[in-house]
RNA sequence: GGGCAAUUAGCUCAGUUGGUUAGAGCACUACCUUGACAUGGUAGGGGUCACAGGUUCGAGUCCUGUAUUGCCCA
């Protein structure tokens, strides 16, 4: 450890994020902390990362995403168990290539064709091992535990062994196939698109109404249409077979306008009566419905555009190569003088958006490779059905089971040249048409005998690699180490907008080719959005940069606070200064240390409770403890459950609300004033939840907590926080030595409610501080009295007040000749400070009349029930025995109340 | 059109299988630089839990409907 990081914390005025962080993650991974060892005894926690872009920079989804799998895997690791993270990254085929063709264009004024295809793809891997480790290196600013000597790229040669392995064994099976089908295409980006790569948007357009007249001369039909342009691929109209409008027009054939096809009008179930005017235009090779009516009705498919979406020849000449959107306005300005068109109306509709290229989708006719996807859909929806894929939160399963059975075939190829280029070669015989799938070009063809091949020139779809990912990673198709060990993995942390695209489909993958479930537990994560609710986006130059806010703020401060603010399975709203809260945290934590300084080193034997038992402790003491308890059974029980706001919350509201403001208190004046066993006994308990506190922090801020941790000896030199063991709740025996029950943490809450009451009593009379004050007490009962008395230390000290604890006979003599008092009547009892000469008495009658009110409505509504037969048979008897013990509580304090108050009048 | 969520303090959100007087952070008010911490402390103000019905001894919590908002799918 360099001097820097092993500094006592009081040589420092505040915590220095930076420097820590930069010395423990290179001393973990030095250390070889991350690493999962697959020849390990112990059992595996296992987690795959989802393979950020390669063309990524760090994002604060991906800090949310990456904290939450940190935690899981650094709560686990303290657990016991054998863990592996394994990251890597994705080759993005249309991003990374559009990425490179952009700056060629920029610099070199060179397309890729320029180039050709084996230049290119030099320049594409040029450029990826270039800047392609910028998110990999981010990543590691944020302190994952990942397994980096595991790192994966979706290219490489072993995961490029298993892609080519699946494509070949899918298409055995008959699961991969080539065929023409309509397609979405991208015009941006040149390439066909799956079904999930096109988003719908609501776009405002037109209807536009266009008479098509019929041959027989009798007359024309109206048909209604959101893309005129379409309309030169027409090969129908089609109209509802119910629909008595047309029933006498179907069958006869119309002169398409402009074309002058002849073209029938047929009838289909399909067909909304309702839509339009209840006639539509066929377009097979530009609709999906379109394309299926043209099945049934066994119409000619013609396509009428080029990949870029111009007009090809097939729309004729006086619209070939016209731009879809110009050869719309032409078409509507024809018809328009050609007096069939009839109306344009205003018209909202659901437009397909192509992800990538943020560019209306063009659906066409087009060869393409496709994955048939029912039969790999059935056991993975069982696998999710059954339980042995747990979603969390539970609801994504109907999103997911709603997609599986209304599943379609999975578009694989790309008309890219970035990515696994599909194992298929054609025979180049004249007439022949062999298509051969092997790992490599094939010597002769098995129908013709050639020997001259071409291989395909697409690629594969980016996911049709990430859906392999959980193997892949571990070596598939061989038989690795890992595979046997690490497989399945654990949990996957996901968003749920990939649930489809990704999700899905390795459960597909993992049940196929492993014969097993990829993962147990799926945690989708939320979204990130501003502060006002709006997607971060670099439009709207509202998505801060997460390495500017882990320098302002420090890395532990922005991992907490997000899963602070993460809310449970809805968007978070995120602002930079929301981060104040992770550091004041960091900061509180980093003054818990400061101040443990001063009262020297570490109690050696802090690890362990067995040398105390409550007849040492001081109530404090025994509270601290109970809480503690508490709250590790409850954070392990948020981490188990996925509940991280939970985990967060406990741990947050234990620190601070409890461990510094009142036993951190209390432990101080012990420490100022009590005897040296009395301290020694003090500093024990301390530190033992100091410590355990550290380590119930460390799964989410690990950096400072190894820092204090080392600095006070809590780890050895050599050793570390992230292998110390989880902290368990005591056992029952242990629970009950040190007297440490939840009984006895609530009777020590109502001593610091009482506390607070006399707290109140300084600050309304405004009292200084620094005013020692005198408090004359008077329990409830035997409990209470032997609690503040047994903590008379801590009390004085935390009220700065000359304490005289009596009984109520006592105060009935004292009462008659004492000057004016203000009292506090709590559960605890009554506390009277005594302000000769500042009383204000109407005051003290109104807030005591106040609290009589709320004490009387409390009351009654405690008398009200017990009053009711129907409560006392129907309601569990603990409530109802609760309901009698607060019933008799009540009546006491108001007892006490009103005398009081009949004292002041 | 179908589905999934959400609606609790000025804002952002908790609130476990229905059971004490509904909580936190931020913001707000007053006081306080006290030997851990002003990135802080103490005390305090602030909510008819979207609305309307229903079930129940008891509803923020369960059911039905309505309204508003967001997301997904077609």
């Amino acid at each position: 450890m360099s001097e820097e990081t092993t500094s006592k914390p009081e040589s420092k005025a505040a915590y220095n994020p930076a420097e820590a962080e930069a010395f423990w993650y290179e001393e973990w991974q030095r250390r070889g902390y991350f690493k999962g060892d697959p020849a390990s005894a112990k059992n595996p926690y296992v987690i795959v990362i989802p393979p950020p872009n390669v063309t990524g920079i760090l994002t604060l989804g991906h800090v949310l995403n990456n904290t939450l799998q940190d935690v899981l895997i650094r709560f686990e690791k303290m657990r016991g168990r054998e863990t592996c993270w394994v990251p890597g990254t994705d080759h993005a085929g249309i991003a990374t290539q559009a990425r490179v063709e952009h700056m060629l264009k920029e610099k070199e004024k060179l397309t890729r064709h320029d180039l050709g295809r084996e230049k290119f793809l030099e320049r594409v891997w040029q450029w990826k091992n270039q800047y392609g480790g910028t998110i990999v290196q981010q990543l590691r600013r944020l302190g994952v535990a990942c397994d980096w000597e595991r790192e994966r790229f979706t290219l490489d040669q072993g995961l490029s062994d298993a892609v080519q392995e699946v494509f070949i064994r899918l298409h055995k099976k008959g699961l991969i196939y080539k065929g023409h089908r309509i397609i979405n295409w991208c015009p941006k980006s040149g390439t066909a698109l799956s079904n999930e790569e096109v988003n719908y948007k609501e776009t405002r357009g037109s209807l536009w109404h266009f008479r098509y007249p019929l041959k027989d001369g009798s007359g024309h039909i109206v048909v209604a249409t959101t893309r005129p342009e379409t309309m030169l691929g027409d090969t129908a109209v089609a109209v509802n077979p119910k629909d008595e409008r047309y029933a006498a027009l179907i069958g006869k054939l119309i002169v398409l306008p402009l074309v002058g096809r002849e073209i029938p009008i047929i009838a289909d179930e399909f067909v909304d009566p309702a839509f339009g005017t209840g006639a539509v235009k066929v377009t097979p090779a530009h609709d999906p419905n379109d394309y299926e009516m043209g099945l049934r009705h066994k119409l000619p498919m013609i396509n009428v555009m080029n990949d870029d979406a111009s007009m090809n020849e097939d729309a004729g000449a006086e619209f070939q190569g016209l731009d879809r959107n110009v050869c719309r306005k032409k078409i509507v300005k024809m018809m328009d003088a050609a007096g069939l068109l009839e109306k344009i109306e205003e018209h909202t509709h659901q437009v397909g958006f192509s992800e990538r290229g943020d560019v209306p989708v063009e659906p066409r006719l087009s060869e393409q490779w496709f994955v048939k996807m029912k039969p790999l859909a059935e056991p993975a929806l069982a696998a999710v059905e059954d339980g042995r894929i747990k979603f969390h939160p539970e609801r994504w399963t109907k999103t997911y089971r709603h997609w599986m059975e209304n599943i379609n075939d999975w578009c694989i190829s790309r008309q890219l040249w970035w990515g696994h280029r599909i194992p298929a070669y054609y025979c180049q015989a004249e007439g022949c048409g062999e298509i051969v799938v092997d790992k490599a070009t094939p010597a002769k063809c098995p129908k013709c005998g050639g020997s001259c091949f071409k291989q395909d020139e697409d690629v594969l779809d980016t996911w049709f690699s990430s859906w392999l990912w959980p193997f892949s990673v571990m070596g598939w198709p061989e038989q690795t180490a890992e595979l046997k060990k690490f497989y399945p993995t654990a949990t996957l942390v996901t968003g749920p907008d990939i649930i489809f695209f990704w999700v899905a489909r390795m459960i597909m993958s993992g049940l196929e080719f492993m014969g097993e479930v990829p993962f147990k537990d799926v945690y989708f994560t939320s979204i990130i959005r501003d502060d006002k609710g709006r997607k971060l986006s670099k439009s709207l130059n509202n998505s801060p940069d997460p390495l500017d806010v882990m320098a302002q703020y420090g890395t532990d401060a922005l991992r907490f606070t997000i899963i602070y603010i993460a809310p449970v399975g809805q968007d978070i709203r995120y602002a930079n200064e929301k981060c104040e809260i992770g550091r004041n945290f960091a900061t509180k934590l980093w003054n818990v240390a400061k101040f443990r300084q001063r009262f020297g080193d570490l109690t050696a034997e802090w690890a362990s409770l067995d040398t105390l038992a409550a007849k040492d402790l001081f109530p404090h003491d025994r509270w601290i403890l109970a809480r503690l308890d508490a709250i590790t059974s409850g954070t392990t029980k948020a981490l188990d459950n996925f509940d991280f706001h939970q985990y967060a919350h406990d741990i947050y509201e234990f620190v601070w609300n409890e461990f510094c403001d009142w036993y951190l208190e209390s432990a101080k004046a012990v420490l100022n004033a009590g005897d040296d066993a009395a301290k020694a006994r003090t500093l024990h308990v301390f530190d033992h939840v100091f410590g355990m506190i550290l380590r119930l922090v460390q799964p989410l801020m690990p950096f400072i907590t190894e820092e204090v941790a080392h600095s006070f000896g809590f780890v050895t030199k050599d050793d570390s926080l992230m292998l110390a063991p989880w902290p368990k709740p005591f056992a029952d025996s242990a629970r009950e030595r040190l007297g440490a029950t939840p009984a006895m943490a609530a009777l020590v809450q109502g001593k610091f409610a009482m506390l607070s009451g006399g707290r109140n009593v300084r600050a309304n009379y405004k009292i200084a501080q620094s005013t020692k004050i005198s408090a004359i007490i008077v329990p409830t009962d035997d409990q209470y009295r032997q609690l503040i008395v047994d903590d008379s230390v801590s009390f004085s000290a935390l009220l700065n007040a000359e304490i005289k604890i009596i009984d109520a006979s006592e105060w009935q003599s004292m009462s008659s000749t004492s000057p004016a008092t203000s009292a506090v009547v709590s559960d605890a009892g009554t506390m009277y400070i005594p302000l000769a000469g500042l009383i204000d008495s109407v005051a003290e009658v109104a807030k005591l009349k106040k609290q009589k009110e709320a004490i009387i409505k409390a009351r009654d509504g405690y008398k009200n029930n017990l009053a009711k037969d129907s409560f006392v048979a129907n309601a569990p008897p603990a409530v109802v025995e609760m309901t009698k013990i607060k019933l008799a509580d009540s009546e006491a304090m108001l007892v006490r109340v009103n005398e009081q108050i009949k004292a002041l009048e």
